[in-house]
DNA sequence: AAAACGGACAACCGCACGCAT
DNA sequence: CATGCGTGCGGTTGTCCGTTT
């Protein structure tokens, strides 16, 4: 058997709705239902696919469709919910009342993907940052099973945004005071939120340098964690407390 | 000022599934 | 069981619009 697409047929309008065409879905629907898409757009006077007219319908002229910019929550909901599920959009729109499959796959691809993938990265290299960190701190040290204890805990601790790290002694960050140029670049990319003019990367709050003269390798990456850190809603406080 | 570029979102397309016959 | 149909789903494309060059 082969089905002839329902778009394939002459006459049927494609692209944009217009707010007419809107208007006559909403008010067909709300007056004889939608039992049946494909007779619909005919019953209707519209020149669409039945397939056409459930789109339109069900992603954006719904009555419970809830229109916005998604929360912080709805966020973290899909995020999480996409680690589970994967491009299960449709059962990941389920668990976000208002929400339409094609809007949070849209919201997925253009806003959380990248910062995902971001994060991703980032974690695989803050093992090996946080190794730089205690070997720089813990001469004699390396290779050995508390490096990896530390690395360790400190990773899974910050993969599941977990507050209640606390490092091994003070691991004070020496690093290169030189900031000014990664400062200003990070701030293009608006990855850098502390203070460009400053030629210390500080916490804001304290005015505690942790960047002092040193240790040139590792600056770049105290710059891009410290901005992660504040990016994921941490307090400069407990950023100390890691490092 | 205008062209080029890129992000965001709406809409389309093809496949798969379930159900009826 | 095979076929036909309607619908749901996920990937992809098209279009609009703001920003950059």
């Amino acid at each position: 058997m082969v089905r002839v697409p329902c778009c394939e047929k002459m006459g049927l309008k494609k692209g944009p709705w217009t707010p007419e065409e809107d208007q006559i879905l909403i008010s067909f629907v709300q007056q004889y239902g939608h039992e049946n898409w494909r007779a619909l757009p005919k019953q209707a006077g519209l020149l669409r696919c039945g397939k056409s007219c459930r789109l339109r319908w069900t992603n954006y002229l719904r009555p419970d469709i809830k229109r916005g910019n998604f929360s912080k929550e709805e966020e973290e909901t899909i995020i999480k919910l996409h680690q589970i599920m994967g491009n299960r959009w449709s059962a990941i729109a389920n668990r976000l009342p208002g929400r339409t499959d094609n809007e949070i796959k849209n919201y997925w691809h253009t806003h959380l993907k990248k910062r995902v993938h971001q994060d991703a990265a980032g974690q695989k290299d803050l093992r090996q940052l946080q190794t730089n960190l205690w070997r720089s701190n813990h001469p004699g040290s390396e290779g050995n099973g508390d490096v990896q204890n530390f690395t360790g805990s400190i990773h899974e601790n910050f993969a599941s945004l977990d507050y209640s790290i606390s490092a091994p002694g003070p691991a004070r960050v020496l690093a290169e005071t030189n900031l000014k140029q990664s400062a200003k670049d990070s701030s293009k990319t608006n990855k850098y939120l502390g203070p460009a003019s400053d030629s210390r990367l500080q916490f804001l709050s304290t005015g505690e340098s942790i960047i002092e003269p040193g240790d040139d390798s590792i600056k770049e990456d105290m710059v891009f964690w410290y901005n992660l850190f504040l990016n994921a809603g941490k307090s400069q406080e407990k950023f100390a407390q890691i490092v």
